[in-house]
This record gives structure tokens, C-alpha cells and sequence, in this order.
DNA sequence: GTGTTTAGTATACAGAGTATAGTTTCGTGA
DNA sequence: TCACGAAACTATACTCTGTATACTAAACAC
């Protein structure tokens, strides 16, 4: 029974990586959604998802050195796969949000 | 374990509840999704997710014979309960959606 | 009262989300 | 030079959600 589309979770993983861009390594990607969602993350919650989402090839992932020194970290970064899968869950949830009267704003 | 918030299909389902007002019973809240997302639901997904979303009371149902004729039907509203769910769901997802170059149409 | 349609239920299982705990790697300073 | 701490990452276990298949119930038409 394979999944339709992408779980909340993931979806927020996917967002977090695009936007950090160059700098988008685990812990970074976990201090990033809580930064812009007042939600607390925990790590082993974006590891994992993240692995996960490397399982599927939704994104792909490198080990570079910290520039800083420090341990080496691995670096996502969304592939194809990754951004349809995005952009099928924004059409979705766009079009349900729309004209609901929650459309924006708090 | 209990979740931190609502998961994509319970978000859809609640939508579609607000959308449908006074018409919002299982079929036709299946088929509202159907209709806005292009994506395939199965009665019982819908009916299995309502009923669990009652169970943690954030709708609510009430059964009335169908207008004309034909077998009776459950109704669901949204309460409280899930109207600040999905307030908050809107809120962390539009807030990482936003400025992603993905944020807008196609 | 059989057949058809619409509405809803039961069950089972895979997949995604979360928590707790642990390991590895590097830098620092005694 | 090695104990210590901090940052980055891993392992495991378990619950909740998502999905599919199959089934039951009520009303209508004939």
C-alpha cells in the first residue's frame, strides 16, 4: 500500500531543506522548523525522516567537512522527485484552503 | 505518544467538513476532496478518519433522515477543538510555504 | 421480494510520527 | 595526551494515520 503523497512531517523536512539551501544538514533542518513553526523537533525525528525520504530518492544527501572545523556533516538536498511531490502537495492543500474563510491571516 | 497535530488526510477531511456547512456527511465529504485535489478517496478512508476524529472530539455528527428520501445520514461538524487544529496546521505550513518560490501557482 | 443504488461498517496492515537512549567525532584545556 | 564536553548523527521501539478489501444496512423501483 504505497503512500499517496507526502505526510505532514515530511512536507515541512522538504521546506526546511529548500530553504536553508547550502546549509541544509540535520540538525540545522530541525532548527529550522521549529524557528518558523513554534514547534519543538527533535532530532532523531528529522534524521530519520530524512533517511527515510533518501530511501524513496526524494532528495539526496553528501557528507562535507564543517568549514568551522567540527564533526563533518551530511548535507540534503531536494531532488526532482522531491519538488513534484512538494508541488502536488501544495496544489492539494491550496485548493481545499482556499475561500474557507481560514485562508489567512490569524 | 500522543501527536503534535493533525495529519494531511484528517486536515483535507476537516476542510471539506467546513466546506460542505450543512451538507457535509461522508460520501459527499469524500467526494468534495475527490473533486478539489484530482486525487482518489475511498469511502472508507473518509468514514475510518471521521470517526476517528470524533473519538478525540474535534467534530462532532448527528443523524437526519435525507431530505428526499433515500437512507439516513450522518452529518458532521467541526467544533472547537478542530477549528484550532487546523488553525494551527495552517499556520506552520504557510508559514514554511511562504517565500519558497513555491508558494504560488503552478 | 429480488435487484440496484447510496450510505456506512469491519478488519487488517503498511507507513509516518515521536520518544528515549546511545554513539561518534571533534575541539579544548589541564 | 587524554579526559571532558558539545555538536552531529544513529538505533530502536512503539503508536497513530493512511489505505485497501471486503462486507452490511436502508431505501427505492420494478
Amino acid at each position: 500500500m504505497p503512500r499517496h503523497g507526502l505526510g505532514d512531517f515530511e512536507q515541512l523536512i522538504l521546506l526546511a531543506t529548500i530553504r536553508l539551501g547550502d546549509d541544509a544538514y540535520g540538525t540545522a533542518i530541525a532548527e529550522e522548523i521549529e524557528a518558523r513553526t513554534n514547534r519543538s523537533v527533535s532530532q532523531a525525528a528529522a534524521y530519520l525522516t530524512l533517511s527515510r525520504l533518501e530511501e524513496k530518492g526524494w532528495i539526496s544527501s553528501t557528507v562535507r567537512s564543517g568549514r568551522d572545523g567540527g564533526r563533518a556533516r551530511r548535507y540534503y538536498t531536494v531532488g526532482d522527485e522531491g519538488l513534484t511531490r512538494l508541488r502536488e502537495s501544495r496544489d492539494e492543500l491550496f485548493g481545499m484552503w482556499e475561500g474557507t474563510s481560514f485562508e489567512r491571516s490569524a
